[in-house]
DNA sequence: CGTGCCAGGTGCCCT
DNA sequence: AGGGCACTTGGCACG
């Protein structure tokens, strides 16, 4: 099932990811440099790295710390394995993308392929969409006889979350954040709503801005300009009937 | 120096697993489910993924295809393990950020441990700061005559990269961006601009957006609401003394 | 700690 | 293919 090689040599290491390439996910780990040239230039010396290579042609190299890879090369990414001077070298090239790694491995201490079935989707919620979602199914978390017209609404200055019309039949322009807003969502909302005036000949519309949680400096900010907050938390249900609130933690 | 198992039980990946905890990094392949609860909620059904515990106890879940994990959790989080039932169970919990990830093995396929020794630092150039040490070493680039009087000047609406003063004394406001900018970045330089005039009685004062390439909407945008743009591409230099331009491609 | 902002961001969805 | 934007964004620098 599962291929295995400790310390092996540079062309066993040929041979192996030869036969195994776009067959199976590769797995080397070993004592490497790692040079990208393409969206930047980066150098990368001698030292002991875990490279994963994918079968959609998608290349990670992983050190000792840290969530993110240190290096990688996305998904559609062309392979050339070579032994050079005893050197393992492995060339990857992107043209679409114009980008470019190579790793030279001076010694390869684990060998390894993987053939992983796996095509379960996984369910995931407490997005922002999610949140914009309950706001539409009841807009009355955000106020009484607010009525959702659109959403995504496109505007020249980017697309806005919500448009509404509040209960006096004043336009409502709604940014919906997950997490903790700052300044910039307020420019973004700003630049929104001085559109929506420019092309509506100076129309009173307001501003929301609606988040878990509004920072004190955000809402001075949106306070200043003339804008509105909106703290809200919302609940989220499962397949098993649960409900839960994203700030619980259990 | 590297130690594998082959199709373990899960008496033997226990054991594995709590004597390298936290002493090497950890790969664990095998068909599994995977929970998380913390800033979403998420589960993946039963499947085959590869595992890496690092030493700084991020933990990483990946799927046979894609750049991204799957399921992840953060540097620092705290793990346990068990068997119950035949099954491998792995616990993650963070209680700083309030998460925690679960993972129930039906199946180990592929155990190691790896100790990577590395400490080399890995060298990058192409970033936006090397854009920035550029137009502040060469203002030319921008404009004859353009004074760069402060780099990363803060403002209420957040920071601006580069204030300059024009050769007719005429504040500028630049904004640099690596990457083809976004009506995002229009609303960031409008934001600056409406704030300085704010607090300087309606100076005059130039806004600037400055990228390798400006799209056509992005220009329109700037040019409705006075603004300007310049396109300007970056040459870096190298430890070996050439120089290459980030959209060479080579 | 939080706050702000860049990233070789990645991925998704839209035109 | 390009634009726009959310992300369990991650990571770092700074107050």
């Amino acid at each position: 099932m599962d291929r295995i090689f400790l310390a092996p040599s540079s062309d066993e290491v040929f041979d192996f990811v030869s036969r195994e390439h776009r067959q199976r996910m590769i797995i080397v780990a070993g004592m490497c440099t790692v040079e990208y040239r393409g969206r930047a230039f980066s150098f990368l010396p001698l030292g002991e790295r875990l490279v994963m290579v994918k079968q959609d042609g998608c290349v990670i190299v992983h050190r000792s710390r840290g969530r993110e890879p240190v290096n990688w090369m996305p998904p559609g990414t062309r392979l050339d394995y070579a032994v050079d001077d005893q050197l393992f070298l492995v060339h990857c090239e992107k043209r679409s993308s114009r980008e470019k790694m190579v790793m030279e491995f001076v010694e390869v201490n684990l060998l390894a392929s993987l053939l992983l079935n796996d095509s379960g989707q996984q369910s995931l919620v407490g997005l922002e969409s999610d949140m914009v979602d309950q706001i539409v199914e009841q807009p009355h978390v955000l106020e009484d006889g607010l009525r959702i017209v659109r959403r995504e609404k496109q505007t020249i200055s980017g697309s806005i979350d919500l448009f509404a019309i509040d209960r006096d039949g004043v336009p409502v322009v709604v940014e919906v954040k997950r997490n903790p807003p700052g300044a910039q969502a307020v420019s973004q909302l700003e630049a929104y709503i001085l559109d929506f005036r420019e092309k509506n000949r100076r129309a009173v519309v307001r501003g929301i801005l609606c988040a878990p949680r509004v920072p004190r400096m955000v809402r001075t900010l949106l306070t200043d300009k003339g804008f509105e907050w909106r703290e809200f938390t919302p609940i989220f249900e499962f397949e098993d009937g649960g409900q839960r609130r994203l700030d619980e933690f259990i």
